[in-house]
DNA sequence: CAGTGTAACAGAAACGTTTTTGATGCAACG
DNA sequence: CGTTGCATCAAAAACGTTTCTGTTACACTG
């Protein structure tokens, strides 16, 4: 209401390298704990206190600020907040950008079961998409130094990862979901991939398939080397030695799970069963796999991994791993909310989560 | 450095409601704007204009500044920054939560290509996940005057929209996917689905089809009226009139296309052709159609909406409508900048961005 | 040479909160 | 009656920036 005329008479109103300049702020004018105050009739520490739950002030006084709040549509501005108080405001979630993951869905959940219980403790999320790799830990120090998170959802996590190194010694609350290096121990959620994986590969066995392929995961990743452990494993208890070379280097999305398939089919002894990544690597198995006139739970056996909602309007319907992602993004979402009220170095509590093979037809057919 | 020790003596640190209590902000003791004009030996304004851009200050000094704040690795906190200058600081994305549009890769897409852009300004993008309905713009209404945003992108958009009423009462700077209501002129950029279902229609109808039926998305989307108008429009291009019992309420979700289409199919006279409303909710469609012994390209045509990456996966492939959803992201995040930037009543600048049908195979067949 | 302009910087006042420290009135106590 | 204690509130000092207003030194004008 006072100042609506532009910055007339500014002596240099920047230059070159202003960044976002011109811009007249929304939300001047509106009511903030001043005007709060004044409309009560009360002091501006008082409104506060108030609000903030102190002890010294009366249950009358307290009822009429509340009151005056709600009805005068105040809130406390959050940046001004975090200024004064260094109450923590905001998380940050950082997910994988590369083009062929955008359309996994099992971010979406992660996201989605994350922001329900922060929003319900106040807090906000922001999300960045970034190229994993370095620019992923820059990303973090560029949101830790510019003070835009006070902590931060890790996934797809790598051994050695550097993101943990520098989150840890920024001492920003921080959990991850799936485990990195033992030495720096982590608050973390993870899921029984090994487990998974093995039963998996043990139904397969079982079945008589020794000639089991294995597209695994982008190299680097943790995940990656719990669900070879896992394949391995299956392999041992069936007192079986795998063929590595039908362990080839993929990728979580479904260009890699045909392009490997085609590789694997064309050799002069192909794979009688093929264990992709994850679904969306899977559904490139099986489309390679119709491409040559081969198909899915006759020819060959055909697995996946993360339950995703199309994976039982596949053709055949795919064999997969459920996983419980949108519990763990919750429980991820408390222990992160524990870890930024708590003192900085509660003891981590590592939590790993079952995981539910789901037999349906792709994995069906023997070996010869 | 200095504080290092617990608040000890404090007086009453805080009672009942304390939100976020016991908590020691991290980032306490990292350098600031005070500890880089130290160690230059320079004011803290003028490193400050240093940085920022300004005119006085000479090259030399400019350059020590920067070369400083790198060696220090000091960034401004944005949230100080934005108090006392009111510079733009962060956007809201407040995606639909439905339990079941968890795994639509839509959003995903839209949310990497938004944040591809704002991240290049140096904004931050917070989303939420949030039912759709009265929660999501009282989500809003609390975003604004808590002050964690500086502008919206909307989506999902309905005719009066209580959002955009909010959004523009509020001055704040924000852009629809999607057109609303005309009265109050939105920026916004649109798919052009009327045109993309009359196609699509047009096909079937051309191929012999008249029983077609609609699932609609669900009710009070702009977006669903823009798709019956173009089915409508095909059939009116062949002087037909459509059964409009065929045009049911669905959704964008698998379940009801599944729903929806075992209801259809088990009428008396049911429909030759299914359009879905999304390809989300066509994967229903195959499923139901599949498990009542019929086959999508055979028996019944079939078309979705969207051009998922799973479409060309389904059995049979899916006939869909492509629509440029990472390149509208982009855009509409270009355009809420300069709306963010300029003044803000620019006028709006709607933009409808084209949609070409994908003719894979789940269209085929004729009528009998 | 007094005056004027300007380049380059410093000091201090914002910004909207929270938190610390003080102040006041009043009851209870010795 | 002078203290002490307590309940309740107000004033003022943070928080880390940006921006407004001075200030200095120096070159240039007339």
């Amino acid at each position: 209401m006072t100042d609506d005329v532009a910055p007339s008479p500014a002596p240099e109103p920047a230059a070159a390298a202003a960044p976002v300049a011109g811009y007249r702020r929304p939300g001047t004018g509106r009511v903030g704990i001043r005007e709060l105050a004044r409309a009560l009739d009360l002091s501006v520490s008082t409104v506060s206190r108030a609000l903030n739950g102190y002890a010294d002030v009366s249950a009358a006084t307290r009822a009429r600020v509340e009151r005056g709040a709600r009805e005068l549509g105040y809130a406390p501005k959050a940046f001004a907040r975090r200024l004064a108080s260094g109450q923590p405001q905001a998380v940050a979630l950082v997910l994988p950008a590369s083009p062929e993951s955008f359309g996994d869905p099992f971010f979406l959940t992660l996201m989605s079961g994350l922001g329900e219980v922060l929003s319900a403790a106040g807090l906000d999320m922001v999300v960045s998409c970034v190229p994993s790799g370095p620019a992923e830990t820059q990303h973090y120090d560029d949101l830790i130094r510019r003070g835009a998170v006070d902590g931060a959802v890790l996934c797809r996590m790598r051994r050695d990862d550097a993101r943990v190194r520098l989150l840890h010694q920024a001492g920003l609350p921080f959990v991850c979901l799936g485990s990195t290096d033992a030495d720096r121990p982590a608050a973390r959620i993870d899921f029984d991939l090994e487990t998974g994986f093995r039963r998996l590969a043990g139904r397969l066995l079982a079945a008589g398939h020794t000639r089991i392929a294995f597209i695994e995961p982008p190299a680097g990743l943790r995940t990656g080397e719990d669900r070879k452990r896992g394949v391995l494993g299956a392999f041992a208890d069936h007192h079986l030695a795998p063929d590595e070379c039908l362990f080839v280097a993929g990728g979580f999305d479904t260009a890699s799970g045909y392009r490997k398939t085609r590789e694997l089919m064309s050799r002069s002894d192909p794979p009688t069963a093929i264990m992709a990544a994850n679904d969306l690597c899977a559904l490139g198995v099986l489309q390679a796999l119709s491409d040559d006139g081969l198909r899915a739970g006759d020819d060959v056996a055909v697995t996946g991994c993360d339950d995703i909602a199309l994976a039982r309007y596949t053709s055949p319907a795919l064999t997969t791993l459920a996983l419980p992602v949108a519990e763990a993004a919750r429980r991820l979402g408390a222990m992160l909310l524990t870890r930024m009220r708590g003192p900085p170095e509660v003891p981590p509590d590592p939590l790993v989560m079952p995981v539910e093979p789901v037999w349906r037809v792709s994995h069906l057919c023997g070996a010869l």
